[in-house]
DNA sequence: GACACATTCAAACAGGCGCTTGAAGCGAGC
DNA sequence: GCTCGCTTCAAGCGCCTGTTTGAATGTGTC
């Protein structure tokens, strides 16, 4: 077969494609049909290679975390939080808006935390766990001692929200701010904000004024 | 028809069980075969009342923006704008979190932003771009004069992020803290810590440092 | 050249989808 | 009692989905 220079290997072309499709479209939207199109597959090649659909979407993850972008070590000694901080959510937007595979493994996790499938418990054991408990002590080291587990929780959600939100709801972006680009520069300034703004909350928690739960009633919910 | 004691209107049983399938599935994967059989209604009563799936689905947009509970109006001179943060927030998270009509409201336009159907541009011209304004307003009140443009929305997106994080990202966000609950109370909480984590990085903001944006490269991605 | 084997192909299958159909049911007006 | 018009119904249509099939096409070995 490969006697002509025909590209890579069939198997290889798919994952490829399925690679592309899967992050743009998520697991269900995406069509075996329209994989192998883009791979110049025949329909059946899937099935041969793969079984179904769900393994090829599980080979698709495997193919594609080694094209992704890491996030550095921690290294606690000779770099401050704040820098850690930042290199953490450049390197978490760097996942979605690279181009092409580099981006794949970073859209797929986030596809799958608003669309779940059988990989989304293996993912929260294997990257996002060890992630997120990273990014917690990071946080923790930023707003100091004294802090409780679940505030620390919350906070956590609070830096990760900033970034998935320019994954998840860029259509709604691109109609609100049309003139908005995302390009590297765009990148390294996204996350430049998105650093100053969690390193501000972090750092100015424990001097903040506290309640916000004691507001009067017609502060909290206002029904027709 | 209503000679028997049948629940109320067809047409009107069909927006029910509608209402309740697209807010929790979005308008793709909710099909019409199961919100026919959520209100015990045979399948063609759709094409019959609404003509297609697409116009019960803008039916339902009307019939829950009702229910919805309200932003409340800005009384700027009496109510400081901490005080209107908070309001927003809790407000926004339990369009979210009411059980049945009163959040469907909210759980729709949160689908939209993540599988745009042709409501979207409707719905940012009507009620997400009206509603950002006003967010971007106490955001400039707690940021102080002299902010541009870009970084007021910058500040706005990182609110808007915290609270759509928990509909969009509720599965992995179950999975890693498993034992978290979403009632009135933790609502509470969780527009309190939201609120506070935004009104400290907010007012902070002017006397934060600058720069994340000069780190060296190593710290902005790393390869494999 | 002939065989065994791995791979690719066009075609079709079963099932679910949105939507349509023509007949049946039902209440109101005469 | 009868017809008329609105509403409901079971059944089915065409389409798209994931998957299967059996034949065709190489490819390496003897």
């Amino acid at each position: 077969m490969n006697g002509k220079d025909k590209t890579p290997e069939t198997r290889e072309r798919l994952l490829e494609a399925a690679g592309e499709v899967f992050a743009e479209c998520g697991f269900r939207a995406a069509t075996i049909r329209g994989i192998c199109e883009g791979a110049n597959v025949n329909n059946a090649a899937v099935n041969y290679h793969f079984g179904e659909k769900e393994e090829l979407y599980k080979a698709v993850f495997d193919y594609a975390r080694s094209y992704a972008p890491r996030f550095h070590e921690p290294e606690l000694s000779t770099v401050s939080a704040e820098q850690q901080l930042y290199s953490f959510v450049h390197t978490a937007l760097a996942r979605f808006f690279d181009q092409g595979r580099p981006a794949w493994f970073g859209k797929l996790i986030a596809q799958e935390m608003i669309e779940p499938t059988v990989m989304l418990d293996l993912l929260v054991k294997k990257q996002i766990r060890p992630n997120a408990e990273r990014l917690k002590s990071i946080v923790g080291r930023l707003v100091g001692r004294e802090v409780d587990e679940e505030t620390l929780w919350l906070c956590v959600f609070s830096v990760v929200a900033q970034w998935l939100f320019y994954f998840h709801c860029r259509q709604m972006v691109a109609r609100l701010n049309p003139d908005r680009k995302f390009g590297p520069a765009e990148i390294q300034q996204l996350a430049a904000h998105i650093t100053k703004f969690s390193i501000t909350a972090l750092k100015g928690w424990k001097e903040s004024p506290v309640g916000f739960d004691n507001l009067p009633a017609r502060y909290q919910l206002e029904r027709p």
